[in-house]
DNA sequence: GTTATCACG
DNA sequence: ACGTACGTGATAACA
């Protein structure tokens, strides 16, 4: 007859959630316990060559056996959400592999395996059951064995029971184990057992006698004397206790073997599955099937010959709409992806007369006169469309909330922030239901290029997709943004910036080559110099830069006070050292060494790499990345050169104007805060807006209760923190620690600002209560943040959840304020002929390269496009500074 | 690839 | 009791 597994579905799942580390995907869905079912299922398949495969679950109702003893009801503990969202998730995968699950209302899983077992058996089957639960031992018999997995550091390992392993560990057999759980009890199955009488003692009796029933027919030789008086006194319990603890093998299950026959596990559905859950390695078990079956490839065109080409181009200019995505590879055009519709998706690759620019000029005439484009990635291929029309470059098309282009990828990002790639493959997926592979999954690391000359299909399905998606996502898109009443700000703010941020990307900014050279070589001489005093303090030669031997040295070999932080050993961050720089000298030089070759990697060497021919640093912006609608930029990071300390200041001295030019640097004054006082409007806040300009010390005057004349430096610092506190989401903790005071104190100063201003508190207090809601927090402008944390069953967890829901809107808002100022600044600059350009956004912060004689110009733009990107019920402030270096207009 | 650290707003 | 400020990116060390 074979073999058959039968898995207990809530016990592995509970194990395999206790033994794998914690595991999210990209919607923040937990998925470890999936995840380690999926791994224990597929091993013991794999091992027991198994024919037939069925999980059995337990339905939420209480069971009958658990319904007779109801005044027994155990503690048992609730199962905590991060587990309790995964259940329907696992029967959804088993069901997509087509493995029965099986249930019955009344019964528990125990009832279902020990039924399906024995029925099994006596056919002569060989049944596995896969169980964390021993009290399925007691169904352990010749044919049938219980299997038990541990998970532990990622390991699984399985033990297997037949009825002498029982024996061996229990000293009872499978049969008698029963007997002892009646008499012993167990708190979670709600079975009291025998007061008095503990494993040990229920061991010994069952041994002894082999049952309840014969060990109380020789009662009086029973020992120790208190179990023979607990037996005694409670026979009758121990006898309901047992029923209790017998699992049934005999109740009315459907269960039909054909359909446990394991079949293909690996189906389309499966696959998805896989895919939404993000699990890389078991995606491998698929095979290329599953992934082709949507049909849709056998649509993909590839097109070689220009004529044909030309004809689809014709057809694409007419409209009314295409999916169009230069595709491009260290700076040259490999193909063009164009999709019209259903039937016409095409991959049109670069070669022989149909070069690089020829695509680029063909996709730029669509982009120009089509009415409806919408591309996956429009500011990586706008570098490439600006050679004859400047209308797409310079987003006219997309400006006063225009809708001809479409950004997908964008889009993608508006309606949930949190992930981390928007390619087409998750677009497909989350938008349009469809699972396609990955540009990974197909060429792998294998560059377009080699694979078109290799006429790889692999390169024209990847194309063709990419046209597809961007084409057919439109409309889901854009009816998710309606819905979420993202839509004006995804045409009026998202779509436009793309364009402003592409204009600094090209513009870049200058920065001194020769001097920046100089400096790191300063930097190099301070660095040796400290690491020879270093060693000499230390009495030691060690690598300075690994905090692993820093810690051992300054903790364990010098027994410096206050180690171990951190899980891998002694936190040497630099609040901890900045603690023993008084005590101890070698911890100021270990701290200005730090410093030093921070400023040398990360900055002198690491921006001098970036330098182009041009002497300008071209970084990226990227638009994708945060939570909050901030900007980020990288390669390198323009937006963290150092101004705080003064050595790393003096950086900025080689970020300098192009000839005939100066800097112009305009920041937002205390933007955020502004923004807290706007969104809550508490009117204690707003009035102490319009009262004078030092916020943080009329806070202190109001919190502290003096005078503004008599608020001393101190008190404003600590005004100044709570300020930030409040926007990053308020805790005493936090507080404490950043003002190095007790949180009792940081508790009272928090208590004294929300008292002062009320409807802070009630705003900050609503935003978490409505986040909790709805699950998201929004700007004042509709961007939306989910905070799957807010649910989350984990203090730490939720607490997180918390402050983030407190922050983002205020970060979000400023964020979407500067957006538009900066909007306004580049196209204005554009549109009224300036040849000043926008070079830096720093969140709160634009940089301007001005020619000389637009300074004044500049400044007015400046001026009047930050302060009126919004109306606010405290006016927007801005600082503004020229100079002949970023240094300077600080 | 992950962890610790540190630069910025 | 739990253990933390919000948002980023780059580097070096280490597994």
């Amino acid at each position: 007859m074979g073999k058959i597994v039968l898995i207990d579905g809530h016990s592995i799942l509970n194990r395999a959630f206790y033994g794998v580390p914690e595991l999210t995907n990209s919607e923040g869905l937990h998925t470890n316990a999936v995840y380690g079912f999926l791994n224990i299922m597929f091993r013991v398949l794999e091992d027991e060559k198994a024919d037939y495969l069925a999980v059995a679950f337990d339905l939420k109702e209480p069971t009958f056996r658990h319904k007779m003893f109801e005044a027994y009801k155990g503690t048992r503990k609730p199962m905590p959400e991060e587990l309790r969202e995964q259940v329907p998730l696992i029967k959804e995968v088993l069901a997509s592999m087509g493995i029965p699950l099986l249930t019955k209302p009344g019964y528990e899983a125990d009832d279902i395996l020990g039924t399906v077992a024995r029925r099994c058996a006596q056919e002569g089957a060989d049944v596995s059951i896969v169980s964390g639960d021993r009290d399925l031992l007691q169904l352990a018999d010749e044919r049938i064995k219980i299997r038990m997995p541990r998970t532990s550091k990622g390991v699984t390992q399985i033990k297997d029971y037949y009825p002498e392993d029982v024996k061996r560990e229990y000293q009872v057999t499978p049969k008698e184990f029963i007997d002892v759980k009646a008499l012993m009890g167990d708190a979670s199955d709600n079975i009291p057992g025998v007061p008095a009488i503990g494993e040990k003692t229920a061991t010994s009796l069952i041994a002894a006698y082999g049952s309840i029933e014969n060990a109380y027919a020789h009662i009086d030789e029973v020992k120790p004397p208190r179990a023979r008086k607990a037996l005694g006194e409670h026979y009758d319990m121990a006898r309901l206790c047992k029923e209790l603890a017998t699992i049934c093998t005999d109740c009315a299950v459907d269960f039909s073997l054909e359909e446990a026959k394991v079949g293909n596990l690996f189906t389309p559905e499966a696959y998805r599955h896989m895919k939404r859950l993000e699990f890389k390695s078991l995606l491998q078990k698929f095979g290329q099937d599953a992934v082709s079956e949507e049909g849709i490839e056998t649509k993909f065109c590839l097109i070689s010959e220009l004529s044909a080409a030309e004809a689809v181009f014709e057809k694409a200019l007419k409209g009314p709409e295409a999916g169009a995505q230069l595709v491009t590879e260290d700076g040259e055009v490999e193909a063009l992806a164009l999709c019209l519709g259903e039937e016409e998706i095409y991959a049109i690759p670069a070669s022989g007369f149909m070069t690089g620019a020829y695509l680029a000029g063909k996709l730029e005439e669509i982009c120009r006169s089509a009415p409806r484009v919408s591309a996956l990635d429009l500011k990586a291929q706008l570098p490439y469309l600006k050679s004859r029309d400047r209308t797409v470059a310079d987003g006219l098309r997309n400006m006063d909330g225009g809708e001809a282009l479409f950004d997908a990828g964008v889009a993608g990002y508006l309606l949930n922030p949190l992930k981390d790639t928007y390619g087409y493959d998750d677009l497909a997926r989350d938008y349009l239901g469809m699972t396609v592979p990955s540009r990974a999954d197909l060429l792998g690391k294998t560059s377009f290029k080699e694979a078109f000359a290799a006429g790889d299909e692999k390169a024209k399905t990847v194309v063709c997709y990419m046209g597809y998606v961007a084409y057919k996502s439109r409309a889901a898109l854009e009816g998710r943004l309606l819905k979420a009443g993202m839509r004006k700000l995804f045409y009026e703010i998202e779509m436009p910036v793309i364009y402003s941020l592409y204009h600094m990307e090209e513009e870049g900014i200058t920065v001194r080559r020769e001097e920046l050279k100089a400096y790191g070589e300063r930097l190099k001489v301070q660095i040796e110099r400290l690491e020879q005093e270093i060693y000499a303090d230390t009495g030691c030669e060690f690598n300075i830069n690994s905090p692993k031997q820093l810690g051992e040295i300054l903790f364990g070999k010098m027994k410096m006070p206050g180690g171990k932080k951190t899980k891998t050993g002694y936190s040497t961050a630099a609040d901890v050292l900045e603690k023993l720089a008084p005590d101890y000298p070698v911890v100021r030089k270990i701290l200005d060494y730090r410093q030093v070759a921070k400023l040398k990697s990360t900055y002198a060497d690491g921006l001098a790499a970036f330098i182009r021919e041009d002497g300008r640093i071209h970084g990226t912006f990227n638009q994708t990345i945060t939570a909050t609608g901030r900007i980020s930029s990288a390669e390198p990071n323009l937006q963290n050169i150092p101004v705080r300390m003064e050595l790393g200041r003096e950086i900025r001295r080689l970020f300098v104007p192009a000839k005939g030019c100066v800097l112009v640097d305009a920041d937002y004054s205390q933007i955020e805060l502004r923004v807290l006082a706007h969104m809550s409007g508490d009117e204690n806040l707003i009035g102490a807006y319009q009262k004078a300009e030092d916020i943080h010390a009329i806070t202190a005057s109001e919190v502290f209760h003096v005078p503004l004349s008599e608020v001393t430096p101190l008190l404003r610092r600590n005004a100044k923190a709570v300020n930030f506190g409040i926007v990053y989401g308020i805790s005493a903790f936090g507080l404490s620690e950043d003002l190095s005071i007790s949180r009792k104190e940081a508790l009272d100063y928090i208590n004294r600002y929300f008292e002062t201003y009320p409807q802070v508190k009630k705003f900050l207090d609503g935003l978490v209560e409505s986040g909790k809601e709805c699950g998201y927090v929004e700007t004042m402008f509709g961007r939306r943040r989910p905070i799957p944390e807010l649910k989350s069953t984990n203090f730490m967890q939720r607490s997180f959840g918390e402050r983030a829901a407190m922050n983002s809107p205020i970060q979000g808002t400023a964020a979407d304020i500067i957006k538009i100022a900066m909007i306004r600044v580049d196209q204005r600059l554009r549109k009224e002929g300036f040849l000043s350009r926008l070079v830096l956004q720093v969140h709160d912060e634009l940089l301007i390269e001005t020619r000389k004689e637009e300074l004044e110009g500049v400044k007015r733009i400046l001026e009047e496009e930050m302060k009126g990107a919004v109306s606010l019920k405290v006016a927007l402030e801005i600082d503004m500074k020229t100079g002949n270096s970023w240094f300077e207009t600080k």
